[in-house]
DNA sequence: TCTGGGGTCCTAGGACCC
DNA sequence: TCTGGGGTCCTAGGACCC
């Protein structure tokens, strides 16, 4: 049996964040902006009433760009990078800081207008979604407009839309004709239209991969297309390497998921300064406690519970390590977490100085709304078993 | 003057059980 | 005393994505 042929969407919206603040600050537009940093750079409005906005060249301590617009990246600013550098390249670009309470709005908004028009939404994130439109019987084109034109009612925004049979080439070519891009792919375009393309542009290869990829001779899809599978085995290991086999022809069966639990709930925090377990026990410890107050209320608000608590800790070199312990029960209590979290603190070496802590729950479960306190690791299960055992009664 | 914060998925070894 | 697989759970690390 064959499957019936698909259409698939991919819609990403353009520059989302730094959109969301022009439109609150349309003085802007036209523009090199960056959004992110850490520190406090609201701009300021004047008693004449005009704005006063921070630049680049003002910033200095930790933080990277979160988004920038097309103005800033032709100034070669990208998101993810360091904020320092970002300044020496465009010291005049206006700095503004993140608002994701807007954006999550702005998400919402985009969403639901969509889903106006196509229900079938898988959730990729804040900015971009697929969309499954193989029950329609319109023209593919005008589908993605009527999407398109609907967003842009409900947001003042515009996206970029990808349409092709599968989730992978919908995400491509959702990208090759950025902003306000309407791109239409079918797999007999296959070879003008994707392969040339870097693999860095499949979702899936990333820094590490595609350097390997590319002390192999391949750059492009069109090399990874070519390439014997064995040869890939041997330097990806068998399912990563049938997986690139599959994916350089264009091939993904992946459907388009529209509900889905959430499997962790996190929250960490980079500091102003590298810390010394040592020299800054009380500052440690006091971030600490508040970062498990924070998963314990995420965990309440989502009503969730979690059996697996665990921490994460990155030095001043920016290695990571991360120890976690399943306890006997499902808690989302601060108190709960506070101990477990101290547990594995205790499991880590604290030498080195450190630049971010953060603390993790997993193993998620709904929680139907009661609240319990407090039960023991399996560690002390064990322990409490083994004096069962000498006591028998 | 490097390098945020929130996630998912995969791999791999050891414990433990049948 | 030595020797099996298979399955599940736990833990640690890493790649990748938005």
């Amino acid at each position: 049996m064959t499957a019936a042929p698909r259409l698939i969407a991919h819609l990403d919206m353009d520059a989302f964040y730094a959109s969301v603040e022009l439109l609150r600050y349309p003085e802007l537009i036209g523009l090199p902006v960056v959004i992110g940093g850490r520190s406090a750079h609201q701009p300021l409005t004047q008693a004449d009433g005009s704005r006063h906005f921070y630049r680049l060249r003002d910033y200095t301590g930790r933080g990277v760009i979160t988004t920038s617009t097309y103005e800033a990246r032709a100034l070669g600013v990208f998101s993810a990078m360091g904020m320092m550098k970002a300044a020496r390249l465009a010291p005049d670009a206006i700095l503004l800081p993140v608002n994701f309470d807007d954006y999550r709005h702005y998400s919402r908004l985009f969403k639901q207008a969509v889903a106006s028009v196509a229900p079938l939404i898988e959730d990729r994130g804040i900015d971009e979604i697929y969309i499954d439109l193989s029950a329609f019987s319109d023209e593919p084109r005008a589908i993605a407009l009527r999407i398109k034109q609907a967003v842009r009612e409900a947001t003042g925004l515009s996206c970029s839309i990808g349409l092709a049979p599968n989730k992978l080439l919908a995400k491509i070519c959702s990208d090759l004709e950025k902003p306000d891009g309407l791109t239409i792919l079918s797999q007999a375009d296959l070879p003008t239209r994707i392969w040339p393309l870097s693999v860095r542009k499949i979702n899936g290869i990333g820094p590490k991969a595609g350097e390997k990829l590319a002390a192999l001779g391949i750059d492009t899809i069109a090399d990874l297309a070519m390439q014997d599978p064995a040869l890939l085995q041997t330097h990806f290991g068998l399912s990563y390497a049938q997986w690139l086999t599959k994916v350089a022809q264009g091939i993904d069966l992946r459907p388009v998921v529209t509900s889905s639990e959430p499997k962790s709930i996190s929250r960490e925090t980079t500091f102003e300064r590298d810390l010394h377990a040592r020299q800054d026990r009380e500052t440690l410890s006091a971030i600490f406690t508040r970062l498990c107050e924070r998963v314990a209320e995420d965990l309440q608000r989502k009503k969730v519970l979690g059996r697996t608590v665990g921490i994460k800790l990155r030095y001043a070199d920016f290695s990571t390590v991360t120890r976690d312990i399943s306890l006997l029960l499902p808690t989302a209590d601060a108190i709960s977490i506070r101990k477990a979290a101290g547990e594995c603190l205790k499991r880590v070496p604290l030498q080195k100085h450190l630049r971010l802590l953060g603390v993790r729950v997993s193993n998620l479960s709904p929680s139907n709304g009661e609240h319990r306190e407090n039960y023991g690791t399996q560690a002390e299960l064990h322990f409490l078993q083994g004096e069962l055992d000498e006591n028998p009664g």
